[in-house]
RNA sequence: GCGCCCAUGGCUCAAUUGGAUAGAGCAUCUGACUACGGAUCAGAAGGUUGAGGGUUCGAAUCCUUCUGGGCGCGCCA
């Protein structure tokens, strides 16, 4: 169900029918006319700027050839009337009974045409250190993505690129070579920010932990021994944690570790290709154009130390995934600090020839930061852990509730908790830093994750006091009525926008918009009062179960879960 | 130095990617049917979209110059 296509379609197909303009509609203007949904309601369900695209080619006045397309759009079904606004605008309103058919038929089923195989790369946690706020975005936008390509019948394949091959594993096993087997998870996360400070101040400590990494990468039984005990630890904490927050389980775990078995395989064909060159003891690849205007250092294959680079289990991991997947196009959700690092992987890959019918890209995202616009960290200056983070949201959550003389279960207020903290994640557009408030993440006021789940709550409330819902009669819709329904019909399209742009954060904001239309609604139209007439409390309910229908849908495909009352 | 990204009411964010009157939330002020669940709703106030110039029917959005901020620029991942 996509009425928004529906119209577009129509309105082109109409276009192409009008012999007076028909030659003129190049594929450049067929490309430029725009059918959009106004942002002043009162206009129109749906507008186009066809007519003023025309007039150069046609030579009159856009008011003038809107009148003329006016007259063909009338005879589009399913339109009610048509109108001629401000320079030029065509508004079209949708008759009221066409629309509640489509939204009380209850298909809200997407209907992609293109389905895609899409390989997504996110999470790429580090073993050694908790997950932190750094972790936040990359895990809840990339899992939030996943779903909605899932939703659109998409085929996806979500990496879990792993930091458990690099320098930090050198670090940890030179640290406990010195100080002994760490007992628990707890000890592991303090061994390596230790021992990475140590080596900032001695060199002889950096390089002990390089040689290690080295011999470790080349199979050392003794290192590999340690490193496979401490693994496990980091492995399960973070699982533990992936699984709080609600994240759908990785379809694969191949980090760097794994993916390193395939190197040898790419560093021939690299050598085969002769793109492989010696520098400074390392080797690498160069990326560089004669066009570039920014800096493009090369691609370090192997550093001159003889480590595995992280740049070398990227590009092999591309190739790994185009021979498994085959896939149409591989996403990956970073930090945008990434940026250069991936145009280069992007690069190389090109040059070797990896994924070529593959889209690569990268989307950075930008930082959490405090409200002094530097990356957030606590008021004693550390960066605090996501379970820390959930902990404080819950915590306000109960605080909140035992005020209010309530009583909630803890499953409830971890699930309030959730979805305060990712959706205050969700909502902002990927790109931007964004500022990272304490105050307005436990205030659940306003554009938030509990204003979402509490709208759901409370449509809920009023379904399970009635039993079957079905509309026989049909009455006149209320303005509160009509725009909740027009907002519900948008749903497919906002999926599909949110995909297509690979920007979960057009998803979030329409739920929340979504529920200020229910809960005015919700206000202005009562439902269960004695004195509303049979008819018009059926059409209501249906509203609410459709309304319904689309919010939960919003929700699960943003990872939250609506709990039974709050 | 070179390059990438950003700049929107007091604060935090939108603006369907070039459309009509720049919309929300927080904070402030005023209200709401004895609450179909008040973590709600209605209203008021608050803007020369960092500054200048340009492109066109039309610019927060595109081009250009400047200002201010963030980030990156070969052996960290």
């Amino acid at each position: 169900m996509n009425i928004y296509k529906e119209i577009s379609n129509s309105i082109i197909g109409k276009l192409k029918e009008i012999p007076e303009i028909k030659d003129y509609l190049t594929p450049q203007i067929l490309n430029n006319i725009a059918i959009e949904i106004p942002k002043v309601r009162d206009f129109g369900d749906f507008s186009t700027n066809a007519a003023m695209l025309l007039t150069k080619s046609l030579g009159k006045k856009p008011r003038d050839i809107a009148e003329l397309l006016v007259s063909y759009i009338k005879e589009i079904p399913n339109v009610e009337t048509v109108s001629i606004a401000g320079p030029g605008f065509i508004n079209i309103k949708i008759k009221d009974t066409h629309i509640k058919e489509t939204i009380f038929s209850g298909n809200f089923n997407p209907d992609t045409e293109k389905k895609q195989k899409i390989d997504l790369d996110y999470g790429g946690y580090n073993v050694g250190k908790t997950l932190h706020i750094g972790h936040l975005r990359t895990t809840v936008v990339g899992d939030t993505f996943n779903r909605i390509a899932k939703f659109l019948g998409h085929t996806t394949k979500s990496y879990n690129h792993m930091g458990d091959w690099g320098r930090p594993m050198g670090l940890i096993i030179a640290w406990i070579l010195e100080n002994g087997m760490p007992s628990n998870v707890d000890d592991i996360n303090r061994m390596y920010p230790a021992s990475s400070a140590r080596a900032k101040e001695d060199p002889a400590w950096l390089e002990k932990a390089q040689k290690i990494t080295v011999e470790l990468q080349n199979g050392n039984p003794e290192y590999k021994k340690i490193y496979d005990t401490f693994i496990p630890m980091s492995l399960g904490q973070v699982n533990q944690l992936l699984k709080r927050l609600n994240i759908l389980t990785f379809d694969e775990n191949k980090g760097e570790r794994l993916i390193a078995e395939y190197v040898p395989t790419v560093e021939k064909i690299l050598e085969e290709k002769n793109i492989l060159e010696h520098s400074d003891g390392a080797e690498i690849i160069t990326v560089k154009q004669d066009t570039d205007t920014e800096p493009m250092p090369p691609v370090m294959w192997k550093s001159s130390a003889g480590a595995q680079t992280y740049a070398a289990a990227d590009l092999t991991a591309i190739y790994y995934r185009e021979k498994t997947d085959n896939p149409d196009s591989i996403v990956y959700f970073t930090d945008n600090r990434q940026t250069l690092h991936f145009k280069q992987i992007f690069r190389a890959a090109r040059l070797v020839g990896f994924a070529e019918n593959a889209e690569l890209q990268h989307i950075g995202f930008g930082t959490i930061t405090g409200s002094d616009g530097k990356p957030f960290k606590t008021r004693d200056g550390n960066v605090p852990s996501l379970d820390d983070m959930l902990n404080i949201v819950a915590e306000s959550v109960r605080k909140r509730v035992s005020e209010s003389g309530k009583k909630l279960s803890d499953e409830t207020i971890e699930k309030i908790a959730l979805a305060a903290l990712k959706f205050n994640d969700l909502m902002h557009d990927v790109k931007s830093d964004y500022i990272f408030d304490v105050d307005s993440v436990t205030n659940f006021e306003g554009r938030t994750g509990p204003y979402i789940l509490y709208t759901a709550v409370r449509l809920n409330s009023i379904l399970k006091k009635v039993g079957e819902i079905s509309v026989t009669q049909d009455c006149d819709l209320l303005p509160e009525e009509r725009d909740l329904l027009m907002f519900l019909l948008d749903f497919n399209r906002v999926t599909e926008t949110a995909f297509e742009k690979r920007a979960p954060y057009i998803l979030a904001n329409y739920a929340y918009d979504l529920c200020k239309l229910i809960n005015t609604f919700y206000h202005t139209c009562p439902i269960m009062r004695d004195d509303i007439e049979e008819k018009v409390k059926s059409q209501r309910l249906m509203i609410v179960k459709q309304s319904l229908n689309v919010l939960s849908k919003s929700i699960e495909l943003m990872g939250l879960e609506i709990p039974e009352e709050m």
